[in-house]
DNA sequence: CGGGGGCTTGAAACTGATCAAAACGCGTGG
DNA sequence: CCACGCGTTTTGATCAGTTTCAAGCCCCCG
């Protein structure tokens, strides 16, 4: 089960040989289901294994200055803590957005895995840098657009992302998402998040509702983000 | 040359064997200045080598939004483009501030030096890691707390780092940035940074003129800032 | 000594925050 | 099946932080 939306993962961003795709389906693991707002990991926490989404949202979040301040979302396919393999101390709460499913692999599982196999270290180092530039990408986003330009640009990056595993067809995807987390994801306050996405809908580039988003007019709204998806670094750009 | 400080930096951080100094200090490299706005790497590029920085600052900035942002900063011992290793393609610049001498070491002796020693390669992953906690904390920094606070961050972060390479005494260390720059980091304008500035001086908290920053009161500058030095993970926190 | 970049100051305009309250939707328990 | 209650979305009005524009100054470099 973990397995498909990770090796699909792996396989939209770098290709992996048919000896590691098969390493990767006998790993071990453990399955185990979260609630809506349940913490996966804790800030401190010293995890002996890794995460991997099988489905819903994960984010990274810290309450900084009295806000509690999104710094990533993890969809299906995703190791939000690889990290902790080389950083053993867990820096932020990683939370679940919804209902979420994830599997735990052993740190040692890992560790063999890379040791048997330069290209799942390759592969797995490689997630982690992917996942650095949306960081980077973030700041930008942050630091420059202002709050249309950067619900905008979340948006045109989730989609993205879910294409990637599958999971949006035809610019549609479900996204457990509330306000609130748009909101602390964004940096800006929940009533601005409302108003904001209700000029996405006037401007008739999005519709959403009930965790149900659809990109009417894809090209423009990665216009009014400024969206390019390069900094994904996924091998067939067709859905960029 | 490259090698002192590189070590600096990486024995902050995580310990080096004798063995794995050694193989730094016997690394192949080219030496460079570059002078004060000079670009080292453009967007797009695909080098062939990964730059260590031996001294100056280097930012890594893109154009958002019309607005010049920059998302990151590297001191002496950093190697900005270490990602281009597994990610070829770079999708930022990066730009001297100020005079900087850096030093291009070619990937292939990197990729030979991380086959010989799973050390080093444990060491280049755990920096790269810690750049990306570090971007996280920016994403924070401009997601959640205002101008005052901002700038804080950010003096309290390069004191940090610089420490770490020997760089600041007691608090006191050579800072080549403008006000632009800090603007151009925090997300603010160059007025309001000003103003900013002005405040942190007022309050007592630093004494900043002609390039030379000095931290009066740490612990109170630290305070307004909310900063804790754990996402940089040093060894000895002494310095925090 | 002149020029230009960086720093500083003031006033007006704007974006987004905050406060407050109402409407809505959905799941639970009576 | 309906009523209740809570979290989410929506709307309005006011307020604060920051930007923008504009001008003057300082100081370093050539």
């Amino acid at each position: 089960m973990p397995h498909h939306k990770l090796i699909a993962r792996l396989q939209a961003v770098g290709s992996l040989s048919e000896q590691d795709q098969l390493r990767l389906t006998r790993m071990p693991y453990k399955v185990k289901s979260v609630a809506d707002g349940e913490y996966v990991v804790r800030e401190g926490d010293k995890p002996g294994s890794c995460i991997v989404v099988i489905n819903g949202f994960l984010s990274r979040q810290r309450v900084v200055n009295a806000r509690n301040q999104i710094s990533s979302f993890y969809l299906a396919g995703d190791m939000p803590d690889l990290p902790t393999l080389h950083l053993p101390i867990a820096d932020s709460d990683l939370c679940s957005v919804g209902k979420s499913m994830i599997a735990a692999v052993p740190h040692s599982s890992l560790r063999e895995m890379m040791n048997e196999s330069p290209g799942l270290t390759h592969a797995f180092w490689r997630e982690t840098l992917i996942h650095a530039a949306i960081y980077r990408e973030w700041v930008e986003n942050l630091g420059s657009r202002q709050a249309l330009g950067r619900v905008a640009h979340l948006l045109c990056e989730l989609a993205a992302r879910m294409s990637f595993v599958g999971l949006a067809d035809n610019g549609n995807f479900r996204l457990p998402l509330t306000q609130q987390d748009v909101a602390d994801a964004c940096g800006l306050s929940v009533v601005h998040v409302n108003r904001t996405i209700q000029e996405l809908r006037n401007l008739a580039l999005i519709e959403w509702e009930s965790h149900n988003v659809t990109l009417l007019r894809p090209e423009e709204l990665k216009a009014v983000a400024e969206f390019s998806s390069e900094y994904l670094h996924e091998l067939d750009p067709s859905g960029g």
